[in-house]
DNA sequence: GTGATGATTGGCT
DNA sequence: GCCAATCATCACG
């Protein structure tokens, strides 16, 4: 059974939290746990590339039959990377975030000498960090392209944050949709409180 | 072919 | 906080 058609995109966003994402590059294999996803709910979703069944060449990758596929697309010269879900319909979830785990000298560099959580502590910085900039793996399959997600060491989340999504002003009640999730107290998630972080658990159990 | 735009980031006021 | 950077994509003509 795909994982990623098998529930609902909401419950997969939040089911992510925890998994290991993997990219491989050369001689580099980068690794990282999920720590921040958000959903997007397809042609009813306003917030999304797809939203009133918009179909482009740029989001052709949602189209295509069967989750799990990857989706990558270009912002202000920056790579965000999703997962497309279900068997049908053209959703996906955002990875927003990850804690990084290595190679982290590689990943310092990638990001220019920067360290700690501003390595990776949003969805252009996690590319840039890992090295991915490309959109010659969209729609291929996780597992299949140099992309993958792991649940054999799945952490567990202490708490799931749940808000509305960063960055979609002006789609009423789409704006509001609780659709981000997050590993409260990591310190990687973005645009949190400092205070809020737990350095000790950072938010696994 | 040209110009506007964005699911962002980081530097400067 | 505000705003420019930077670039693939898309809507025009």
């Amino acid at each position: 059974m795909n994982f990623f058609e098998s529930q609902p995109t909401e419950k997969i966003a939040q089911a992510l939290l925890g998994a290991t994402l993997s990219y491989q590059k050369g001689q580099v294999t980068y690794k990282g746990i999920i720590v921040e996803t958000e959903a997007y709910l397809g042609v009813k979703d306003q917030a999304s590339h797809v939203a009133n069944g918009h179909a482009t060449k740029r989001t052709q990758a949602l189209y295509q039959p069967g989750g799990g596929r990857i989706y990558v697309y270009t912002m202000r010269g920056l790579y965000l990377l999703n997962i497309t879900t279900q068997k049908s319909a053209p959703e996906c979830v955002l990875i927003r975030a990850i804690e990084p785990l290595m190679p982290l000298v590689q990943i310092q560099k990638n990001r220019q000498g920067r360290y700690g959580r501003e390595l990776t502590n949003g969805p252009g910085k996690l590319c840039q960090a890992i090295d991915l900039k490309t959109l010659g793996y969209n729609g291929q399959l996780i597992g299949t392209a140099p992309i993958d997600i792991s649940f054999k060491t799945k952490k567990q989340p202490l708490t799931i944050a749940t808000t509305a999504r960063v960055g979609i002003p002006g789609k009423e009640a789409w704006t509001t949709a609780p659709l981000r999730y997050y590993v409260v107290g990591n310190p990687y998630v973005s645009k949190i409180f400092k205070s809020t972080i737990d350095f000790k658990t950072k938010g696994w159990v």
